[in-house]
DNA sequence: GTTGCCGTGACATATTGGCGACACATCGTG
DNA sequence: CACGATGTGTCGCCAATATGTCACGGCAAC
């Protein structure tokens, strides 16, 4: 699993610098891409989408902000702006434009980055679409393979679809109704029980993450970190 | 709708003037609590709860890092250093004890402030608003999940759905017919001395916060801030 | 004292969810 | 088509737990 990173900066060799220190930091983690100049940025915004972005803000072309509004108009992925404009008018300019940061030149590569880690932990939720992650378990909706702490595992129809109910709604408890409704959907003669069921089949597969699924007595079920 | 905001920090000059910022900037947004030594910080944190907390960390008592650590148990909720550590040492270690953003002294109130709203807005989006609190006592509806001082307790169904009620209509006083209605609906023949014994082990579950729930004698039962 | 009102402990019962077993359907295969 | 493998719904049993009920007693108001 990547996270795709758009790094924008005039200075080629800080934009080196800095898409090199995340490439090696991460270890993989981080798929870059740069842009040396403002309508560069506004098209790559506008036809890709990113988990991060870090902008500096004058720019040949279209400036920092500019990319900013545009990349808000559709996308909540954190932004960081890195700039030599360090004037307050400026910085509270930045978070008016929706930034979740403003970090001001010079400044330290490893501070970026913590910095960096510390807000994409905070919009993961809302960052992967295709991929569904809960604890040891990791869910690819496009090939349908669970894995549990990195390794595949066998798992049926019915449970995959309630597993990935489930970890649509990870933290929250769903009642057996809801459960049924969105799983089994129009067959509709079903006993209650079949969720039992279908849960316990679902632990079984998940083999050592099975207790990441709690039963909430007289409520219904839940699936959690641990 | 207000935010609970906690600020350690111990020189009592800097202390009150971010509270004042926070209140006048906020107009009634902040709900603001201070501690100006460690070991007063790390007290209020394992007994309530907040939505944002600026830390301090050189700290008569208990360090700021400390209070991140014992906060991050329980809780994910932004949090920001201001110190006058700025060497990259702190500032790396900061964001290891699972700070969101660490602001090197002297800065502007502003900007704090700027930066706290950007983080909450952030923090907001992936937790949930769906949070009953009263006093001490804190609800999520997803999770079903309550907890007091900050530690989660068991609690069985119907105390469950009790509490909801309770706490949908903080200090309303409401009857026991109300409470049947509510909580029982239309499971007719219930006595009605069922709603005495689930408060009182609605009560027992809660432990220390049990005395929130004071009964009206004649009328009903209602809960409180205290 | 008497009378409501409520808290409490104990108890009986109902409900709940886990589980194994089984029946049936589906499907690929030879 | 027969066959077995597999997936899935259903049933009944059981233990754990949740919950309703009851009887008793304290307590305050009158």
């Amino acid at each position: 699993m990547s996270f795709r990173l758009l790094i924008v900066e005039d200075s080629l060799e800080l934009l080196e610098a800095t898409g090199d220190f995340f490439r090696e930091e991460g270890a993989g983690l981080w798929e870059v891409v740069t842009a040396s100049d403002g309508n560069d940025a506004l098209a790559k915004v506008s036809n890709d989408n990113f988990d991060l972005m870090i902008l500096d803000i004058m720019l040949p072309g279209a400036s920092g902000f500019d990319i900013c509004k545009a990349a808000r108009k559709r996308s909540d992925c954190p932004i960081i702006f890195v700039t030599a404009l360090g004037s307050e008018h400026n910085i509270l300019k930045g978070y008016e434009t929706g930034c979740d940061d403003y970090v001001v030149k010079p400044f330290s590569l490893r501070h970026l980055y913590a910095k960096s880690l510390a807000l994409l932990k905070r919009a993961k939720k809302s960052s992967d679409g295709d991929i569904l992650r809960c604890g040891t378990i990791s869910l690819n909706r496009k090939s349908m393979l669970v894995t549990v702490k990195g390794s595949e595992i066998p798992i049926n129809a019915k449970e995959y679809f309630l597993l990935v109910y489930l970890l649509e709604n990870k933290d929250s408890v769903l009642t057996r109704h809801a459960i049924l409704e969105h799983v089994w959907g129009d067959e509709l003669d079903v006993n209650d029980r079949v969720v039992d069921n279908t849960i316990r089949r679902l632990r079984k597969s998940l083999g050592g993450a099975s207790g990441q699924i709690k039963t909430v007595i007289g409520r219904g079920y839940r699936i959690t970190e641990e």
